[in-house]
RNA sequence: GCCGCUAUCGUCUAAUGGUUAGGACACCAGGUUUUCAUCCUGGUAACCGGGGUCCGAUUCCCCGUAGCGGUACCA
């Protein structure tokens, strides 16, 4: 039984992608499941796209979800090294061999031949294919030009006629007519292999069981598989994932909406609930539970039950998921969350008292499931570090009541909350003390409760009074009362 | 153009040769002793189209259509 080996390869091209991630979290998953090795590997043979400290920054990423590797350039391992770049020594080896079994072969024709060529075959309305001009050149020939110093790139030798008939673990058998295929690149004219020939070698050296990318890759399969069998190379078990679209059914970019895992991160959203809502982007558990940490996932996860069919990154969805997260942390926790987007509002207040931990944590506790996004903490809390709140007087005046008689429960809500000791000021209290009275003279909660709740806090919409009014204090609370009731003469 | 993949509520998805086609998000309504939120209850909403095969197809096959991907000395 061959060992279970599987690898993340990404382009170090710049940020993690929310695709790529999902990516990551599914062949982690697998991994994980299958009890095997995971392995990172750099994927930088396209020297011109490559962007600094990429690596570094993707290794970061993943390490916030808790994704690590038993294999890789930052930690090393026995199949080393794991940067394309790194490995051209081993590229040429294995491309002598393939050169000698005569698989592959010079081509010399120049950029502008080949644009040329395909200008005229998109003329005449035929597939843009590498007319094989330096296939069948001698080898004294090709000798010859290699010593004039003539540049040339090393293709792969596809087979003329038949079928290729290639597996995928969720779609099954494909099968490709050979007239169909390109005698693609696989060494370019500056010696470093294309994506095709490195990848190929690569997981074959670094015996990896089970290739895992997306989808886009399925129709250069065919001429993988020809590959390994050109090396006499059992090849490993392919599986290719659904892609993730944005909400148009297009390719996720930028135009909708956050693409990187960083993004999101800053945005405030939990990795529980990224790693939850990305999981089940085209992967379902049987039992139909959608909440899922990440040992559960490991434990129900079979790549035999991802679907075929790309899905769409729907947002709401993702809400939906950050705000359980949200409600389920401990309070000590998710105030230390929120701390960096409080930062604004403790910027505004001189009062120590508002500075202190406890009190962040007292904010923290009344917007915690109403949050969605840590992010919103700041905005959402604002009237608990200004002095001055900017509302209408009208805000004050509950539903059908009128203004006169909301001056007038004012009043009594004043008078009410006065009398309440200092070392007593708490949500039950202040509660027990408002609902008594507003039973005893016989009046409507809301004719009161509402006008406390808006004079407290200036909004239409917030956590309830009683709350609102523990944490400000009782001399803030009976100052902004005060101030309500100035606001309606 | 050529090649390939895919197709169940708006979205993520489940199941099935005979079912009231299930769940989740969103949405709507009601309830939870004030607003918002939470929570609870209920509701609206789907088998892409056409042919076959079959007693019977959402399910199997073919064709079409649509979406996506590939078609680079990018990955």
């Amino acid at each position: 039984m061959k060992n279970i080996r599987l690898r993340f390869a990404p382009s170090p091209t710049g940020f993690l992608h929310i695709g790529s991630l999902r990516t990551v979290l599914f062949t982690y998953a697998i991994v994980k499941k299958m009890e095997g090795k995971f392995i990172l590997r750099i994927e930088d043979t396209d020297q011109k796209r490559e962007v600094e400290g990429a690596t570094e920054e993707l290794i970061k990423s993943l390490e916030k979800f808790n994704i690590n590797f038993d294999e890789g350039p930052h930690v090393g391992g026995d199949f080393g090294p794991y940067i394309q770049t790194q490995r051209l020594e081993i590229y040429n080896k294995h491309l002598k061999d393939l050169l000698a079994k005569g698989e592959a072969y010079h081509c010399f024709c120049t950029p502008e031949r080949l644009g040329k060529m395909r200008a005229d075959q998109a003329a005449n309305k035929q597939a843009p294919r590498y007319d094989r001009a330096c296939r069948d050149l001698s080898p004294e020939i090709v000798e010859a030009k290699i010593k004039t110093g003539e540049k040339f790139v090393i293709r792969q030798k596809m087979p003329l006629d038949g079928v290729v008939k290639v597996f995928d673990e969720i779609r099954g058998e494909i099968i490709y007519k050979a007239q169909d295929l390109d005698d693609h690149v696989l060494i370019k004219s500056d010696g470093v292999p294309t994506y095709q020939f490195a990848s190929v070698v690569d997981d074959h050296e670094m015996e990896i069981s089970h290739v895992t990318r997306a989808e886009e890759w399925i129709p250069s399969l065919p001429k993988n598989i020809l590959l390994y069998q050109s090396f006499g190379w059992e090849p490993p078990k392919f599986i290719h994932y659904p892609a993730v679209l944005s909400k148009n059914g297009g390719k996720l970019s930028k135009r909708d909406g956050d693409v990187a895992v960083e993004d999101y991160l800053n945005k405030g959203y939990l990795v529980e609930a990224i790693i939850n809502f990305c999981i089940l982007l085209g992967w379902h558990p049987k039992d139909d539970n959608e909440i899922l940490s990440m040992s559960e996932i490991i434990e129900k996860f079979d790549y035999k039950d991802i679907r075929p069919s790309g899905s769409i990154f729907d947002v709401e969805k993702l809400d939906y998921f950050n705000g359980y997260y949200i409600r389920q942390k401990s309070l000590d926790e998710l105030a230390e969350l929120c701390k960096p987007y409080l930062e604004e509002n403790l910027a505004k207040t001189s009062d120590k008292k508002q500075q202190t931990k406890e009190y962040l944590k007292n904010v923290v506790r009344l917007e915690q499931e109403r949050l969605k996004k840590l992010s919103e903490i700041g905005e959402r809390t604002e009237y608990f570090f200004t002095d001055k709140l900017e509302y209408d007087a009208k805000l004050l005046v509950w539903k059908k009541s009128t203004p006169e008689q909301t001056k007038e429960n004012f009043d009594q809500v004043y008078k009410v909350l006065e009398k309440i000791p200092d070392d007593s000021w708490t949500n039950n209290s202040i509660g027990d003390a408002l609902m008594s009275h507003i039973q005893a003279v016989g009046g409507k909660n809301g004719d009161y409760l509402w006008p406390m709740r808006a004079a407290l806090t200036g909004r239409e919409a917030s956590p309830g009074p009683f709350d609102v009014a523990e944490v400000l204090g009782k001399e803030k609370s009976l100052e902004r009362i005060k101030e309500g009731l100035e606001r309606l003469s």
